[in-house]
DNA sequence: TTCAATCACGCAATCGATTGTGTAAAATAT
DNA sequence: ATATTTTACACAATCGATTGCGTGATTGAA
């Protein structure tokens, strides 16, 4: 077996007779191309099991079928159901996926980025790590006309689009229903606020106690930079132990709002009916844990589709249209951690 | 800005009066080129900021630095948290990772091992599609000595390297377990049967049984080829409503058991005091859910990092070592879903 | 001083596909 | 029958890096 040697349109084009250009053009349906010539061609192509060389042709075109992805940690719920929509999209309009993770280190989405735009991508889907406050690594991208879309974790600093939700308006919402639940003394865990997501959440939760003449107590509100489980169950622990602790959390994920539930449950503190708890991304935990938690839904998959799309979609136009910017909807999931009128399971008002 | 073309190694040459393989060779540090040449070539390089192109050098050397990952469904915690380790071990050592989801899709999956043949990837890390039963889209990369790895789900039907745990040792002792609990009805909830985790680990629960001399009926075991929450539900409900139900479950996978826990509280039947429960994967839920899920350790991300240093190991050798299987530990992890003698949450016995 | 190593580098082919340009032959028009 | 298109293909350069082979110059040895 000679399978060591790939076969090439060289080899085709000696069987045949006919110059390997005849062979290629061939190939792609070449108008001026005969079309006995044509079909033998694809004929023997078919039979030797001809592979095109993908790397000849990038080398040739300086284009490649693939796009890159550099997101914080693949491991968690959302991260890993965007990367599902954008590996679909993609996959589907013929593209690989690379993938990459920052680990939350500017450093590491640094070198990640280096080695992306080194692997001559066709476009680039970024979810900032948690750390980044400095984008120039991004600036290659730009300058070279490399399709650049950001997700959920965005930057105003960089000519990109971008695909997030309404963090303002769906903080607004959380809070505002908390409020309408009877609480008055709401807390918010948030996260760093470099981030516009944690930043625009807070935002939004603050919009909502003023425009209900709740006074704002910066006791309640704490930002952590982690949001795992640990800091979460920590923040529980001052918060409740605060003087007059809140009656209503609004957590910036549902990591820590399930942590906030866990606490609550260990040290008496009865939930929804002494503390209303709301989280945010609709996690699978959210129905698992007890009770099952409020939350704010993102529509995971649908945005890595979109950002896929964006990408490979504005890769004809040679005038690129910049900053656009696209906004999904999100909807509020009222469950049983912050529905202290009324007992539902599904979602009320 | 004449940004749009990118610097050569010809361009380097001609600024520094040299030839192109004498650049090609300062940037590699080889010894045939004198020292203040390499030294002009390596300033000058850096100055215009040149980017080795890897396509052309993949081109010529017929290889890249490419790996691939062909997996279910990206946004499974044992997955992704598997791809997080095979992501972090090859770049760790330079490599790119593709990945593609196969949905479980027999169809897909061939598609996804075509396209990644095409990409010249320089090794292959597959955790099979449920419907998989037919194994030749893998042939082109054993024939081609590319760099074939299983992971979790594989077969015996090619020769290639594996990465597992001990599924068969795994179900026993989860089963031997609920029998030491004073289980004396023990019902399994299995996967598809040509997935070898799912068969091995009935073969586990059949052996732990016969090892206890407890009758094994066919009543109690079924097979379920999703293995969802839903199909978790339906099962349950079959389950608890034979004639004598079982006084405890193995479930195949923590989804389905976490739906067993759930449809018993609806019904009012007692965890565990009724009704022993353990999973397997210890997914983030199993902490979560009330009580919390006793289950088996997957060591996702030590798979995935194996796998990938397996794929890039092996790369080297003209003589491929093959059929390796590499078997991890598993561990057992009991909490109070099946604690009915006495109520620890850490790991008892 | 002369011959042989060693050093430092250039030449040119190669990897496979693509594409602008050129050119016979066949088809159509005048 | 001659001029003009059209058809159908071949030639050769190109994309950028790599590498076997060759050669002039320098160094060391005898």
């Amino acid at each position: 077996m000679k399978n060591n040697k790939e076969i090439t349109i060289y080899d085709i084009a000696k069987e045949l007779n006919v110059s390997p250009s005849t062979v290629s053009r061939a190939l792609k349906d070449h108008h001026s191309i005969g079309k006995k010539t044509k079909k033998a061609v694809l004929k023997l192509a078919q039979e030797r099991g001809y592979q095109p060389n993908t790397i000849a042709a990038s080398l040739r075109s300086n284009k490649t079928t693939t796009i890159g992805v550099i997101i914080s940690w693949i491991n968690r719920p959302f991260i890993s159901s965007m990367i599902s929509g954008v590996e679909t999209a993609a996959n589907k309009a013929g593209y690989n996926v690379i993938i990459s993770q920052s680990h939350d280190s500017y450093e590491n989405e640094v070198a990640n980025a280096q080695a992306l735009f080194a692997s001559r991508i066709q476009g680039l889907v970024v979810s900032l790590a948690m750390e980044t406050t400095n984008y120039d690594h991004f600036n290659q991208f730009v300058k070279k006309n490399i399709p650049l879309v950001f997700v959920d974790r965005v930057t105003e600093e960089l000519n990109a689009d971008k695909v997030v939700i309404d963090n303002f308006s769906a903080g607004f919402k959380a809070t505002e229903h908390l409020i309408q639940e009877g609480c008055t003394r709401i807390a918010h865990i948030g996260g760093a606020q470099q981030r516009n997501v944690y930043r625009e959440r807070r935002e939004g939760y603050l919009a909502a106690l003023k425009q209900y003449n709740i006074e704002i107590n910066d006791d309640y509100i704490v930002e952590n930079p982690v949001l795992s489980s640990e800091e979460g169950l920590k923040e529980s622990e001052y918060l409740m132990n605060l003087p007059n602790r809140p009656d209503g959390v609004f957590c910036a994920n549902d990591t820590a709002a399930v942590s906030v539930i866990q606490y609550a449950r260990k040290v008496g503190i009865k939930v929804p009916q002494e503390l209303a708890v709301i989280g945010f991304n609709n996690d699978p935990v959210t129905t698992i844990i007890d009770p099952p938690l409020s939350t704010v839904t993102h529509p995971a998959i649908e945005m890595g589709k979109i950002a896929a799309m964006q990408v490979l979609g504005q890769k004809e136009h040679k005038e690129i249209v910049r900053s656009q910017t696209i906004v999904l909807e999100t909807e509020l999931l009222i469950r049983e951690s912050s529905s202290r009128r009324k007992y539902h399971t599904t979602s009320g008002d």
